[in-house]
RNA sequence: GCACCCGUAGCUCAGUGGAUAGAGCAUCGGACUUCUAAUCCGACGGCCGCAGGUUCGAAUCCUGCCGGGUGCGCCA
């Protein structure tokens, strides 16, 4: 393909086996980024120690066999031994070139892989808060690259949808009546219904008691209870389906997989799991107890697959997650993106799951989710504490958006300006989430996502709007731009060398499960399209093909943009 | 107590065992008869928590310590 170090460790690589010998060919050029060229190539320092030599002596050998004139313009030996590697003007221009005229933008098909990809995972008559919003974000985000990669991606909405809680949920839905206005509450403002059902819960053992035999007729199989239970799933399906609308995700009914759905495996799971003498019974409950595992006081830690009540827990059911997924989904990665404090609990769910040999093939990966704190460094939460409604964080973005845009666009029409403040508000919160490493926590800022200044979905939604500014001055369509491309000015050189960056960091964030390298190389190439544009007029160019090598540049770097903010879940918008 | 994660510029964060550790924000100084000045350019800013070790070479790998976060038996 088109990514410069693969050429250049692939030549480099011929070098050593024709310098050193047949054994040294397949050793790792270490081809990285350079400050002095456009990269350079360490591996003498390496292999100085093999060979018993000088490193700049290897250096100079390596040079000596090295056949990429057709690539390289310039070679340098610095330092101890440095291959300092300057590539071609030409051989950029032609690779961009063909940038342009592939439909993926150089971003390579993979070997396909079936991935269910576990994200979202809200729970039934609760609120989703900034930590569904997160994982929500970035497994959609994942979804959507390692889709475009070729590979079968499988989306596994977790949903909690089971569990104790559904007795009291469903006595006081029972109460409120169904069709209610309190019982609406569930599609708009879940939390109120449900402190309402704990309130009551509470405050009277009388309900309570119902509640508790409410529980037990749902887990029989009650009729009458499980048609309630499906009421309060359908009444939450329309909360969440309005979330995901307005943040635009691609999460649909089709893809909801939740607790429930594993129920009738889990007895079998847990009669499987004491028959091979991998759970035991401890203190009345089915316990798995693995190596490596200890809390307080150096006790084994167990993983809970049967409550000394008989009931089973999330221990069991994510037991069963991997099952389903290794042998039903066939899956080569089974991916969980989940937040960081559960990862000994997914160890050993997992653990248990290999143990009892129901993950063979399969790779469980756990996209660890940081905690999102507020400006105080504490979680967030509203200035009375509590927790802050999805919907009225993701209402504020957006309308601190387009208070942002009256300002700015007075001459739009109220319509676009409200569309504008709407994929702006969203791909801010979006874009926020996206570029900072998953597993570490990040601090909410709304003045700061919503910049237009650094690392922000603004910043690159409006590289991408004055692209389209220029093309529709020039009366022309993005796809007419084809070139041919020549670089001449330094920022040419630069853009273009950065669009070739695109597959490779797609690739990566394939193999890697970490978006946020997209987007700090979107940002890169951002940056690197703002020099050329502040620099080298676009239709204002000197002479024609001048004019036409930039125009097509220009219609590379907004179909990068929009291809790897789609890969992102960002929606690029016409104008801002 | 044990386990996992983290400690990088005043702040928020990047950083593939490679040369003089990078962005953005903030601060200061510049740039607009020119395709969107909401965008650019420059300056300032660092014992990469501390101490050892491995290595030709360590922010990166290993060990110990200090500091912060999280988890550790019947909620999920």
């Amino acid at each position: 393909m088109a990514d410069p170090q693969d050429v250049l460790a692939r030549r480099v690589q011929t070098a050593l086996g024709a310098a050193f010998g047949a054994e040294y060919a397949g050793t790792d050029p270490v081809i990285r980024p350079s400050q002095f060229a456009d990269y350079q190539a360490n591996a003498a320092l390496a292999l100085a120690k093999r060979l018993g030599r000088k490193p700049r002596d290897v250096a100079a050998d390596i040079v000596a066999h090295l056949d990429a004139g057709d690539v390289v313009r310039d070679i340098e030996i610095s330092g101890p031994g440095f291959i300092n590697l300057t590539l071609r003007a030409d051989w950029i221009a032609d690779r961009a070139q063909e940038l342009l005229a592939d439909p993926r933008a150089g971003v390579p098909v993979q070997q396909r892989q079936n991935i269910p990809i576990d994200y979202s995972a809200p729970n039934v008559a609760k609120e989703m808060h900034v930590g569904h919003l997160r994982t929500t974000v970035v497994g959609d985000a994942l979804a959507r690259t390692l889709e475009f990669l070729g590979h079968n991606v499988i989306r596994q909405n977790h949903l909690g949808d089971w569990g104790t809680p559904f007795g009291m949920l469903i006595e006081h839905l029972l109460e409120v009546g169904e069709g209610s206005a309190e019982a609406d509450l569930v599609k708009t403002d879940p939390n109120r219904f449900y402190q309402a059902a704990r309130a009551k819960f509470d405050g009277s053992e009388e309900f309570a008691a119902r509640a508790r035999a409410r529980v037990v007729a749902l887990q029989s199989g009650d009729p009458a209870t499980l048609r309630l239970w499906r009421e309060l799933i359908e009444l939450s399906k329309a909360y969440f389906n309005r979330i995901y609308a307005k943040l635009d995700v691609t999460l649909t009914d089709a893809d909801l997989a939740g607790e429930s759905m594993y129920n009738d495996a889990l007895a079998g799971i847990c009669d499987e799991l004491e028959e091979k003498g991998i759970a035991v019974v401890s203190e009345g409950a089915l316990c798995v107890f693995l190596p490596g595992f200890t809390g307080r006081e150096g006790k084994p830690v167990p993983l809970i697959v049967r409550k000394s009540d008989g009931g089973y827990g999330y221990g069991t059911t994510d037991v069963a997650t991997l099952k389903y997924r290794s042998e039903v989904l066939k899956a080569d990665r089974a991916v969980y993106v989940i937040g960081a404090p559960q990862a000994m609990h997914l160890k050993m769910a997992w653990g248990t799951a290999k143990a009892a040999g129901w993950a063979d093939g399969t790779e469980p990966v756990h996209v660890q989710i940081g905690n999102v704190l507020g400006t105080d460094g504490k979680i967030l939460r509203t200035r009375s504490g509590a927790p802050i409604r999805l919907m009225a964080l993701l209402d504020e973005a957006i309308e601190r958006a387009a208070k942002v845009v009256g300002e700015a666009r007075p001459d739009l029409d109220p319509d676009t300006r409200a569309r504008i403040a709407q994929q702006v508000g969203i791909g801010a919160v979006k874009y926020a989430d996206l570029s900072v490493a998953h597993d570490t926590e990040y601090v909410f800022d709304f003045d700061r996502m919503l910049a237009l200044h650094g690392n922000t979905g603004p910043y690159l939604q409006y590289a991408a709007a004055r692209i389209r500014s220029i093309f529709r001055k020039g009366g022309l369509e993005p796809e007419q731009a084809t070139g041919p491309i020549e670089l001449g000015e330094d920022a040419e050189r630069a853009l273009a060398l950065t669009l070739l960056g695109f597959g490779p960091v797609v690739a990566h964030v394939g193999d890697t499960l970490e978006p946020h390298r997209l987007s700090g190389y979107l940002f890169e190439l951002a940056q690197a399209f703002t020099t050329f544009y502040e620099r080298c007029p676009v239709l204002k160019a000197d002479d024609d093909s001048v004019r036409a090598s930039r125009l097509a540049l220009t219609a590379a770097t907004l179909r990068v943009l929009v291809q790897g903010l789609d890969l992102l879940g960002v929606q690029a918008p016409e104008q801002m």
